[in-house]
DNA sequence: GTATTACATTTGTATATACAAATATTGTAA
DNA sequence: TTACAATATTTGTATATACAAATGTAATAC
């Protein structure tokens, strides 16, 4: 389905209307999906993409600015998204010795753990929603979104 | 940049996530941009877009289902959100008459007139958002992402 | 005709986001 | 060493979003 039909437009579009459209409709399916796996372990794609930021530090401590700029989303707000992360005993936060106005995060090893669980499901449906394209066309793909963005 | 720059992630992806982050993450980007152009206009992106796909009707009406099937991000209150654009003058609502369950909405005059201003600014932030891209690969793109949809 | 189900939208309410202002700490210049 | 600017995070608050429940209308079954 082209991105007119998906969203009835009546009228042609520009090549460029069409493009940006395009990519944040495509990129809203995606969220929903990813969305609606993750509501049953209670978390949101932001609390999400924070555990896995943190996970990739591999036991370095991420502080508030660091934090933000590897989010996707960067305009949630960071204190209060971790502060739920740290209600669930996902992630510890402490004051950095050598700087006092940072504050340092790691996540748990019962993040971890959840992160464990998470990982093949999220994979997996990943894999479901790219099926229809081949591994040539993702490359493409990724290729053309880095290029867009630069 | 490529999207593990981006996200200054240290371990390689698959790429299946990787694909996946980045149409979320270059969504994020346009959409960012689009937003700083409409906040002076005081309009935020649904209410932008509920706007245009009113006025691709024509003069007829859409009623709210009809408007929730068409709009980008589906997840919002469209009740509230056409309420706002109603209250700047942009939108009118009346009962159908032959389903009373029914709502229509039109574009006024005065909508009309604001999107005329808004055209050809955001087309040209479309256009300079897409600079790096040739009309080729801007099909390319598009075909892609209309096919990982289906 | 009355009850039941389906449809279309609105409203209530809890949570999330956006963004400015406040707080606390560190660095630096006179 | 004190004042001022810069940095890092938190907090306040208005608005937006998510989703369930409520409202009102129409269609259908009995």
């Amino acid at each position: 389905m082209t991105i007119e039909t998906a969203i009835q437009s009546i009228h042609p579009m520009a090549i460029t209307t069409k493009s940006v459209i395009n990519i944040m409709y495509t990129s809203r399916m995606v969220e929903e999906s990813i969305q609606n796996l993750l509501k049953e372990y209670d978390l949101t794609m932001p609390q999400y993409n924070v555990l896995r930021i943190l996970r990739g530090q591999n036991g370095n401590p991420s502080n508030l600015s660091t934090l933000q700029e590897r989010m996707i989303d960067k305009s949630s707000n960071t204190t209060r998204l971790v502060d739920k992360l740290i209600k669930k005993g996902w992630v510890r936060r402490q004051v950095c010795a050598n700087n006092r106005r940072k504050i340092e995060m790691f996540v748990t090893e019962a993040g971890l753990q959840t992160l464990k669980v998470l990982d093949p499901l999220t994979e997996e449906n990943n894999k479901k929603m790219l099926n229809n394209l081949t591994d040539t066309e993702l490359e493409t793909l990724n290729n053309l979104l880095d290029k867009l963005r630069n």
